[in-house]
DNA sequence: GTGCCACTTCAAGTATACTTGAAGTTAACA
DNA sequence: TGTTAACTTCAAGTATACTTGAAGTGGCAC
């Protein structure tokens, strides 16, 4: 089975040792096995569990929430109402973040469409845009610069 | 032309009027006037300010980047190039994390389908289902929960 | 006129998530 | 036999983004 040294686990999630440790520490990525020497061993399921703390963390998990998903993953006790109550609550919010951030991608394309009108209302010595303009429009996805946008 | 106070910005937005205050005094919710008594009064040019600063704090960016985003829209001279750039930057950082967003939203799909089918497993005697099957598959998203979701 | 509420400024404090530093150990290499 | 790199623990420090507290002002109800 393979192991790893904290350095390669380090530059696997390109994550500082430091945060490795920490996550140790802190109870989030524990029973991690010593050699001879007193150095971390890293497994297979240290790294199965590190990528799920990615993705937790990634999604706006806080490490509250971490400690609270893993001590009842590693509780013997039977918690997997808890775990599936903790889950469904994080992906509704996480949908709810992905469409709020699909609204939020159209404001900044807007913003930006409207300066790069700007530039180009300058160079060519025409009337500038008018942020009213942009405040409702959408543009399509093509990164080509070639199209307007304006009707 | 429409005007409010303090509170009434810090209701609209769910604010508190510390943060607003804290906005005004790093720059970046700046030239707001005071009324006889020496209260903030807020126009509609801060509302449309805020409803930015939101969207973009909510996308990621950071306090810093905000207040350069914002000396360089306040500065008389030309920096639209600048604003473009970090605008340009912006977006394409946002659609990364968007992406990386879904295929995070997966990850947590397939993690709540694996526990409630534990608890399914459970309650009908069934074998408990196994972590590597739910690796790579993708649920539809239908909330019903009457589908099994294995196949 | 006094109680109270919402506001003001300014300074200091706080939560989260690490990061850094000090002091020491171990193993490989010149 | 150094010495260099990579690791260890433990305590203290840091960055970001606010939040809280103290002390004071203004305007309105009773």
């Amino acid at each position: 089975m393979a192991e790893y040294t904290i350095k390669e686990v380090s530059e696997m999630f390109s994550l500082p040792a430091s945060t490795l440790r920490y996550y140790e520490e802190i109870g989030i990525l524990t029973n991690i096995p010593r050699n001879s020497s007193g150095n971390r061993v890293y497994q297979e399921c240290h790294i199965a569990r590190l990528r799920t703390i990615c993705c937790f963390k990634n999604t706006g998990m806080s490490m509250a929430q971490l400690q609270a998903f893993f001590s009842y993953e590693c509780s013997n006790e039977d918690h997997v109402e808890d775990i599936i109550r903790l889950l469904a609550e994080h992906k509704d919010s996480l949908a709810k973040k992905i469409e709020q951030l699909q609204r939020d991608y159209i404001h900044v394309q807007r913003k930006l469409h409207f300066y790069q009108d700007i530039k180009k209302s300058r160079e060519t010595q025409m009337q500038p845009p008018v942020w009213e303009d942009y405040k409702y429009q959408t543009f399509a996805e093509n990164e080509g610069d070639g199209a307007d946008g304006r009707s």
